[in-house]
RNA sequence: GGCUCCGUGGCCCAAUUGGCAGAGGCGCUCGACUCAAAAUCGAGAGGUUCUGGGUUCGACUCCCAGCGGAGCCA
């Protein structure tokens, strides 16, 4: 038996002593991946007269090793690439590596190697690792992101996007620890902490770049529909949430006195309608105003404790609907444009500098936040929409009054228990009074537009791209700062920018390439005069976000890709991934697609014609009282490895490190070989739906594979050198099995083409192993040929799920070739379709008898036949029938009285 | 907190357009093989489709409310 399969059980199922033929996947798989490679079975080529089709899957941060995650998914897209490949495309499989990122600087840190080493030693690791699995990439157009030969055309692509307007500079927010004076990310600060030191982290603004990703906003939205049906509904729903589009009105609130430059504060709202009911201003911590209008007033020390409390706090909890609403009062006034009332001016712990322009017109009366606000601060509320009263107010009265929010037919003010957020007619508004408050919202805004003060407009949740990172493993941004210049683009010719490799990484006083005592010291390219290279380097998500396209041309040394090549392979046709990806990746990469696009690259607008959105990989928990959460292998016999105690089993969840709930693929690989593991990974779930591991699910898996090996070996030899021969004469037993088989095809081909569900693709083709186990083909010519025919088209099935074990067989069965070069087994429809079926019988929709009709018998036929049934006439018996239901192949249903 | 998804035999899951609740796997029971077991082969049992309402001739499927679980949130 082989070394690499240990730990019993699996070793025993192979076949039985003395027989040559044993099922040896540690042999043979490792076999079959040379001779695929070496005979470069899975390169793309363009073979004239053949369609293009473009499988991809969202390539991985190189961490080290594979987890069950990757396997998934690519498990998924193998399956996909071999199927489209049989069907005759000319297929492009790439993968590569998205190497830049934080765990390389961490891993620096605390082992004391270098990003750039560890990053690339984690690939060669992993490569190694996806080629054990049989996947069938292009390895030639493998990328990696943190190359100088990638990242240079992303910085060129940063300038020549930086000199048609979409790159710009402005003051931003970070985390900030104090005492480890450095920049956190957002997953580095946990509730509020740095993860490190624990000390409290803060806000600090700082300049960094933008890519100007509103300026598409309409077009990201508007695209969407197109994707309809081809993306998941629900990738879709989170696109058009996150950007958020909404219709409403800018209004300008005019300032008594003018205060920094400012003469008014501008609004957005949705709710024009309700502008005679404002009566206070909020602004945001981070409004330019929020410190400057009690600048010199007494009230100056408490705006700013205030403002300052509130900009160091988390902006998720800031706009949760629970969190407690606070507020101080500026001293300053503006004046509501409609009324000229004074409206006092509060800073407001809910309000985000983010969203529309940083300030809110406060409607107490008809907003709840407003109005929870209003009750804190003692604010007034002036009710200006009133609910329409049906019958001309006779319904007012005591009933309406009381209703659950005390809002009845004529609302009181003093009686609102919440704010009124519904509809109805204007009141309190001046000219408006009487006005549906639909209609209201135009026409407020047409009688302050002609004095300038407020415009219909449309604003976006959708905020700009940050892209900017005070890290050090990362693309660097290609800009210079001088002095008297401002901020100048790297000259093509100097081009790459790359990482200087003699940095210290540790964890003082921010990036290493601020501390690097050279490579930022440059001269300016424009005047000559002493100048500072950027130090920011790119957010991750810029080099997924056109890592696609590279893949058409990615050894071009001229240019980002190659046009003619990019025109042929793109857009991708199938995509996949995971769900977690399916805002901010996605949308970005939409975004740089039509950057590309506008600046003459591609004519291609939407990257990703399809989506597949693959569920997570879940395992139990296990929990020791003493040892908290332990591995799978730590478990024995329900006891803790370590201490011997009882071990809590918890539910599933997603497998991750911090719960220990992890499989290694590589074990499962060594103990059971890539196909086991394939196949068990396409075979429980829906690709979209979660995904439960299973130490017996993998091990039926496994016998799967051994029964196929059996049965194929035993008919084989029944069938010996016997053709497939169509024109036989088949007797009854041949003709079943052939009906079997085409039924089996022509399920498994929808599953896999038009469902993606191998799960129900694997059961049916587990139903055709257990139909050929049972086969007899030692006597007869008709059972040999059909045997023939179906071992076939079996393995031919079984291949894109198992394929070292299909190529295996396929020659051993004396087929030419390999089987990626077959085309994928077609079916006879004759074979399929069944003369008899049987329907249901239903008296008022309750099951009470069976029967059998021709096929393509009509309603009329099927009436008749249900009728004759004896159990059906019984339920029939003295009642009168009042409708008859057909539903041709399926049932017949008498509604009677 | 917001947004989203999921809930079917003991377990993982099928049921494609609203039409007979059960394809496949795991487990369990019985039988065959075996000195015995494993493996293998054969047979079988197993249901409040999370709960409550609604629409319909008919609901696992559609709608509403609730319960439970999960994911994402610059």
């Amino acid at each position: 038996m082989q070394a690499g399969v240990q730990l019993g059980g699996p070793a025993d199922h192979g076949a039985q002593d003395g027989d040559e033929r044993l099922y040896d996947p540690q042999e043979l798989e490792p076999r079959w991946q040379a001779a695929w490679r070496g005979d470069g079975l899975f390169e793309a080529k363009r073979v004239e007269g053949r369609p293009k089709y473009y499988v991809l899957e969202m390539f991985p941060y190189p961490s080290g090793r594979i987890h069950m995650g990757h396997v998934r998914n690519y498990s998924i897209g193998d399956v996909i690439a071999r199927v489209r490949r049989m069907q005759g495309y000319n297929v492009l499989y790439p993968m590569g590596w998205d190497a830049f990122g934080l765990p390389a600087e961490n891993a620096a840190l605390a082992a004391k190697i270098q990003p750039r080493d560890w990053t690339l030693s984690n690939i060669e690791a992993m490569r190694t690792q996806l080629r054990r699995m049989g996947f069938s990439y292009d390895w030639d157009r493998e990328v990696a992101t943190c190359e100088p030969d990638y990242f240079k055309w992303e910085q060129k692509l940063f300038i020549e996007m930086y000199e048609k307007g979409l790159v710009y500079r402005k003051g931003s927010f970070v985390n900030w620890c104090p005492s480890c004076k450095t920049v956190l990310a957002n997953e580095q600060v946990e509730s509020g902490a740095c993860w490190r030191c624990g000390t409290d982290v803060v806000q600090q603004e700082l300049d960094q770049w933008f890519f100007k990703i509103t300026d598409y906003a309409e077009e990201l939205l508007a695209e969407l529909d197109g994707l309809k049906g081809k993306w998941p509904d629900q990738v879709l729903l989170m696109q058009r949430n996150w950007i958020g589009k909404s219709r409403g009105a800018r209004i300008t609130f005019p300032m008594k006195t003018p205060v920094a430059g400012f003469e008014s504060i501008d609004v957005f709202t949705t709710r024009a309608d309700t502008l005679y009911g404002v009566t206070f201003m909020s602004l945001a911590a981070e409004h330019p105003l929020a410190l400057e209008l009690a600048k010199g007033t007494d009230r100056e020390k408490e705006v700013s404790e205030f403002v300052f409390k509130v900009r160091n706090e988390d902006k998720t909890r800031r706009s949760a609907e629970d969190y407690e609403k606070e507020g101080c009062f500026t001293g300053a006034y503006v004046t509501n444009p409609a009324t000229n009332e004074p409206i006092p001016i509060y800073i407001a712990n809910f309000v985000l500098m983010e969203y529309g322009t940083g300030s809110v017109m406060a409607v107490p009366a008809h907003d709840q936040r407003d109005f929870e606000f209003a009750r804190k601060y003692g604010l007034p509320l002036k009710l200006v929409i009133q609910p329409e009263v049906a019958n001309g107010g006779a319904k007012a009265g005591s009933e309406g009054a009381a209703g659950a929010d005390g809002v009845g037919a004529q609302m009181d003010v003093s009686q609102l228990e919440h704010a009124y957020e519904e509809g109805g007619v204007m009141v309190h508004s001046g000219p408006f009074d009487g006005t549906p408050n639909e209609e209201g919202k135009a026409k407020v805004v047409e009688y302050l537009q002609k004095k300038g003060l407020a415009e219909m407009t449309v604003n976006y949740r959708l905020r700009d791209w940050g892209i900017s990172r005070q890290r050090y493993w990362g693309a660097p941004i290609p800009m210079i700062h001088c002095t008297s210049c401002g901020a100048v683009p790297v000259p093509d010719v100097d081009l790459p920018v790359t990482l200087p490799e003699d940095v210290v990484i540790d964890y003082e006083g921010g990036s290493p390439l601020v501390k690097h005592p050279t490579w930022s010291k440059v001269t300016c390219p424009k005047c000559g005069g002493e100048a500072r290279r950027e130090t920011d380097t790119m957010d991750t998500f810029v080099e997924s976000s056109w890592y696609f396209f590279r893949y058409c041309s990615p050894k071009d040394e001229t240019e980002i890709f190659d046009r003619e090549q990019a025109d042929y392979w793109m857009n991708v046709d199938q995509y996949i991934g995971g769900i977690e990806h399916a805002i901010m990746h996605l949308l970005y990469a939409r975004f740089f697609t039509k950057v590309l696009r506008d600046l003459g690259k591609t004519s291609v607008s939407e990257p990703f014609n399809r989506l597949l959105t693959q569920g997570m990989v879940c395992m139990e928990t296990y929990k020791c009282p003493k040892d908290g959460w332990l591995n799978p292998v730590q478990v024995q016999d329900g006891k803790c490895a370590l201490c011997g105690a009882d071990v809590v089993v918890g539910r599933s969840e997603k497998m991750s490190k911090s719960k220990k709930n992890v499989v290694d693929p590589a074990q499962m690989i060594e103990r059971y070989g890539a196909d086991t593991v394939r196949l068990f990974i396409l075979s429980d779930s829906p690709p979209e739906r979660n995904l439960e591991w299973s130490d017996a699910g993998i091990e039926g898996a496994f016998k799967f594979l051994n029964k196929i090996w059996r049965v194929f070996w035993r008919l084989r030899d029944q069938v010996g050198d016997v053709a497939f021969d169509p024109g036989m004469e088949y007797g009854d037993q041949a003709m079943m099995l052939r009906r079997s088989v085409h039924k089996v095809v022509r399920k498994v081909t929808d599953d896999v083409t038009r469902r993606f569900h191998f799960n129900t693709a694997i059961a049916e083709i587990r139903v055709l192993f257990n139909v050929l186990g049972q086969f007899d083909a030692s006597e007869g010519q008709d059972k040999k040929s059909a045997a023939r025919e179906a071992l076939e088209k079996a393995l031919l099935l079984v291949a894109p799920f198992t394929p070292h074990l299909a190529e295996e067989l396929w020659r051993e069965l004396g087929g030419g070739g390999y089987v990626v070069q077959q085309g994928w087994p077609a079916y006879d429809e004759s074979l399929v379709l069944e003369e008899m079926v049987t329907l249901a019988v239903q008296v008022n929709g309750k099951l009470r008898g069976r029967i059998q009709v021709p096929a393509d018998a009509d309603k009329k036929a099927a009436e008749e036949a249900a009728l004759g049934d004896e159990a059906v006439q019984r339920h029939l018996e003295g009642k009168t029938i009042r409708r008859v239901i057909v539903v041709p192949g399926r049932l017949v249903n008498f509604v009677v009285s």
